[in-house]
DNA sequence: ATCTAAATGTCGGGC
DNA sequence: GCCCGACGTTTAGAT
C-alpha cells in the first residue's frame, strides 16, 4: 500500500471519459496495482479510480513532471495522473487481510420471516424458503389457512423494483395448476420499509404490503424479549 | 484529511453488524469526520466506513489502548476502532476539491439517439425528448414510417429492470386515444448491451431491442469519422 | 425534503 | 465463466 499525498490533474478514459482539474489529493495505490483518488470530503467513493487487475506506470511528460499512467489489463480503461507537487509518498506492507464478517441483512431477515411466517398473515405456514421457479427462486412460497398458495418476497427496502420481482414471480407460479388448485397464488411483498409508489402498485396488483418490524421479530426467538 | 496506518480491530452496528479482525490496516479521516477503513486489496470501496455527517470521538479502553467512537449524527449506526499499533499518522490540508466532470453517460448516449433515431428504425422520426407521462418521463417519443407512435426506453446496460420500465410507459400510453389512434404505441428497448434475460422479457412483450454502437453514433455528427 | 433512476456501480452466490 | 440480485448500496437529478 503506497499513500501519496499529491497536486494532481486526472483524466480518465474507458465506459465514460473525466476530468478533475489541478488539486491537492490523496492517491492510494493498492498492492494490486489498482489506484484510488480520495479528496477532502464525499463519501467512500473516490473521486477516480482504477479497479484491479491493472498496471501503473510511471513517466515523465515534456515539461518534465511526474506522469502516471494506469491500464486496465481486462479493459482499455486508462487513467492519467499528472503529479505536478508532492507532499508526501509513503510505502506500507500491510499483508492480507482476514476480511469482513457480517450479520443481519436480508438472508438473516428471511430466516426470521420463514421461522415465523404468521406474523406477515394469520394462518400462514411455510412450504419452503427459496421456492425455485424458471426465472429465479422466490423467497418464501407458503400457504395460507384455506390452503391457498402464497409467494412472500422480502426486501429490506421496499420499492418498486421489488413489487415488479414478485408480479413476475405470480405470473409464472398461476401457470402450474398444482399450485393454483385452491386459487390464485397470492403475493405478500414483505419489507422493513415499503415506498409509497411501490405500495399503490403492489395494491392495484392485489399484492398484500407487509412493513416488517426486525427487532420484534428477532424478539419472536428470544423469551426475554417476546412483546405479546 | 487525516491518514492512519495502524494495526486494528473494527465493530460495526448500523443497519447491519459486523467485525473485522486485528489486522494492519489504513485509516483515511476526512474533514467531516467521515471514516474509511481501507485494506490492501479489494476494489475501491472500503472494508468498513461512516458516511458524513458523523463525529469521532478518541478514548482510551480499560487495557489502555486506543479506541475510536465513530458515531454517524442522523442515524445511531456505530463505528468502534480499537488501535493497538499505530505504524504512522499524517494530517494534511487539501482544500475544497474542484470536482469531478463526467461526459459520456446515459445522458449523452440520449442526445445521440435523439439526433439519429432512424438508426434505431429505418424511418423513425423523433417528436419529443423526456416525453411526459404520469409515472415518469419516457427517454423519446417518436412516430414511424407509417404513423405509429414508438417509445424508446434508453439504457447504457439493458437488464430486466429497463424493460419492467418500458411496459409500464406503454401500458400508460396506450391509454391515450390520440397517441394509438395509427395503432398500439410500439416499444424500442435501446441499449449498448442487452441482457439475455432482458431480452427475452421484452420480445415476449413484444418490445424490439436494439443494441446501440456509441463510438458508430458519434461518427455520425462528426464527418470525418462518417461509416457510410 | 423526498423520491426515483443511474452507476466507470461493487460484491457475492449459483449454475 | 456468465448471469443475477443484494447492497450499511452511493449519488445525482427532479418533484
Amino acid at each position: 500500500m503506497r499513500l501519496v499525498v499529491a497536486r494532481c490533474q486526472i483524466d480518465y478514459a474507458g465506459r465514460l471519459t473525466a476530468h478533475l482539474p489541478l488539486a491537492l489529493r490523496v492517491l492510494m495505490i493498492k498492492a494490486d496495482g489498482s489506484v484510488l483518488v480520495h479528496s477532502d470530503g464525499g463519501s467512500y467513493k473516490p473521486l477516480n479510480w482504477m479497479s484491479p487487475p491493472c498496471t501503473l506506470r510511471e513517466g515523465v511528460d515534456e515539461d518534465g513532471q511526474v506522469e502516471w499512467t494506469v491500464t486496465s489489463t481486462k479493459t482499455d480503461d486508462t487513467l492519467r495522473i499528472l503529479l505536478t507537487d508532492v507532499v508526501s509518498d509513503s510505502s506500507h506492507d500491510l499483508g492480507v487481510d482476514p476480511g469482513l464478517q457480517k450479520d443481519g441483512v436480508e438472508k438473516h431477515l428471511q430466516e426470521l420471516l420463514a421461522e415465523h411466517p404468521a406474523s406477515l398473515d394469520a394462518g400462514l405456514t411455510l412450504v419452503r424458503r427459496e421456492y425455485p421457479t424458471a426465472i429465479g427462486p422466490v423467497d418464501l412460497m407458503c400457504r395460507d389457512a384455506v390452503g391457498v398458495s402464497v409467494a412472500v418476497e422480502i426486501k429490506r427496502r421496499g420499492d418498486i423494483d421489488g413489487v415488479e420481482q414478485l408480479t413476475r414471480y405470480l405470473e409464472l407460479l398461476n401457470r402450474d395448476p398444482l399450485l393454483s388448485a385452491k386459487g390464485p397464488v397470492r403475493g405478500i411483498f414483505a419489507a422493513q420499509e415499503i415506498k409509497p409508489q411501490a405500495r399503490v402498485l403492489a395494491t392495484d396488483r392485489g399484492i398484500t404490503c407487509a412493513v416488517v418490524d426486525y427487532d420484534a421479530l428477532r424478539g419472536l426467538d428470544d423469551p426475554s424479549h417476546r412483546l405479546f
